[in-house]
Order: C-alpha cells, then sequence, then structure tokens
DNA sequence: GTCATATATTAGCAATCACTTATATTAGCC
DNA sequence: GGCTAATATAAGTGATTGCTAATATATGAC
C-alpha cells in the first residue's frame, strides 16, 4: 500500500480538529461524530498501531525504538506511522537522521489509555 | 460477505471472555490483551456498527427499529449484526419472527460510552 | 565526494471488507 | 395449506487493507 494512496483513502482522511462543544447529546444521530469515532477506531484497530499508540503515550519515541520493540520490518513500521499520521494522531519531529513520533491527539490519548484500562483490568 | 465467511475470517473470532486480573502491567507487552483491543476496535470501527452499539447501549433492540434508524438495508443492517455478534459483543433473543439484540459484553458497552464522550464532549 | 545509517516511499499481491441483489427461513394469520 | 412480515443467508463484485521486497531520500562521518 502506497502512502499515496492511503492519504486518498476515504476512511484516513485527517480527523477533524477536536471543536469547543457544550451539548451533550447522544452520539447516535450526529453523524459527523460517528464518522470521526469511526476513523479513529479504525486507524487505531490493528495490533502494531494500537502498540505504537501504547509506546507513545509514554512520550516520544524514534522510529528504531518503535521497530525494535514491536518486531516486524522498518518499512512496516514507517507505513502504520504514516496512516496514523495522516489520521492527525501523531506527529514528528526530526533530528538529524532520526524522526521521533509523538502524540498529537489528545483524545487519542484518552482512547488508548481507556482502551488499555478495559482491556488490561484496573 | 457471507456470514459463514465472516465467522472464519481471522478478524473477528470471538473475543476471548473477560477474566479477573490483579496485574497493572501496560498494555504494550500483552499481545493477547492487544489481540483482543484491536479485534473489538476493528468490529466496532464501522459507522453503522457504532450506531448500532450506541443504540443497544440503552437497552435491547429489535432489527426493524434498528434498520430504519440507521438507514439502510435490512440486510445489510443483519449482516453487521452478525460481525458484532460472532465477536460475542452482542446477543440475541428471538420472539416471533422478531430478533431483539442488546449488548453482551460489558468491556463494549464501556468502549462506546467512552468514545461518546471522547467524540461528543463532556 | 563516498559511505553508512535512519527513515520514507513505491509497487504489487493476497486477503478481507462492505455493499447490493436475490433468495431462504421462520412464525403468525386467515 | 397459502400469505405476509421479520429476519437471515448466500453469491458476487469493487474497494480497501496489510504485507514484503525493492528502492529512494536525507543526514552525518570520513
Amino acid at each position: 500500500m502506497s502512502i499515496a494512496k492511503s492519504i486518498k483513502r476515504k476512511s484516513i482522511k485527517p480527523l477533524p480538529v477536536e471543536k469547543e462543544t457544550t451539548d451533550i447529546f447522544a452520539l447516535i444521530g450526529r453523524e459527523e461524530n460517528i464518522e470521526q469515532a469511526a476513523i479513529a477506531m479504525q486507524a487505531m484497530s490493528h495490533p502494531a498501531r494500537i502498540k505504537i499508540l501504547c509506546m507513545l503515550s509514554s512520550g516520544e519515541q524514534m522510529v528504531q525504538d518503535l521497530t525494535d520493540a514491536i518486531g516486524t520490518s522498518q518499512s512496516n513500521i514507517s507505513q502504520h506511522l504514516g496512516i496514523l499520521k495522516a489520521c492527525g494522531m501523531i506527529a514528528s519531529r526530526k533530528e538529524a537522521t532520526r524522526t521521533y513520533y509523538s502524540i498529537e491527539d489528545q483524545r487519542i490519548l484518552k482512547m488508548i489509555t481507556l482502551t488499555r484500562d478495559i482491556f488490561c483490568g484496573p
């Protein structure tokens, strides 16, 4: 899968930036929010990407370290990072030949934290 | 997509039943939990299925009502319900010609509630 | 400049997904 | 039994996904 293609995919367009909102209507019926949630979940719904987000949730990491920890190819990790970045979930910062990634969208930080709580117990 | 095929898909095998656990290790590194989380997220990561789960989170619903509310074909809803059921997320109960669905896995109830909180504000 | 290291990108393929259309099943009604 | 309503299943197709292997780009060391 090429990144160029990825960017064009309907499902990984950027998550709209979080808006101030005071309404407390149920999620159901608010098409826009549902779309956002679905995009976010889909982007998170892969073991490698969950691992990446978990690692990033404790601070920025470079690609090499993610690759070593997760145990797949460098190319593959780079592609997963590309997907997360295309959604606006993570940000990157270059330093010499290294690239450091970190969580950009605070909603995703909440999601990954809560997911961990739910699936790993209290 | 046939349900028969669906059941066989790696990604929608049933979620393992929640276990008692006292450890507080980070999610990362616990392959089993990560797989579970990924399966759950993938099953949830579709607008129609999020809508279904949102509706079920306030109590059991019959197929017809889900179909009307969500606005796609009856066949399509039935297939989405099949996916959620194959994962063990929801349960069904028949009454005459009607089928009522409800949330079975409490982890999913938490997930959908938190997802709603995060993407719809406080 | 050449080389090595770190990362990103491309291409291509096999698998899976989501949908539509058509048909099957099942229960109640007459 | 025949008919209708509610739901489930099957079959087929186009789009998307996830991976690998190969290549490109960029930076620092020499």
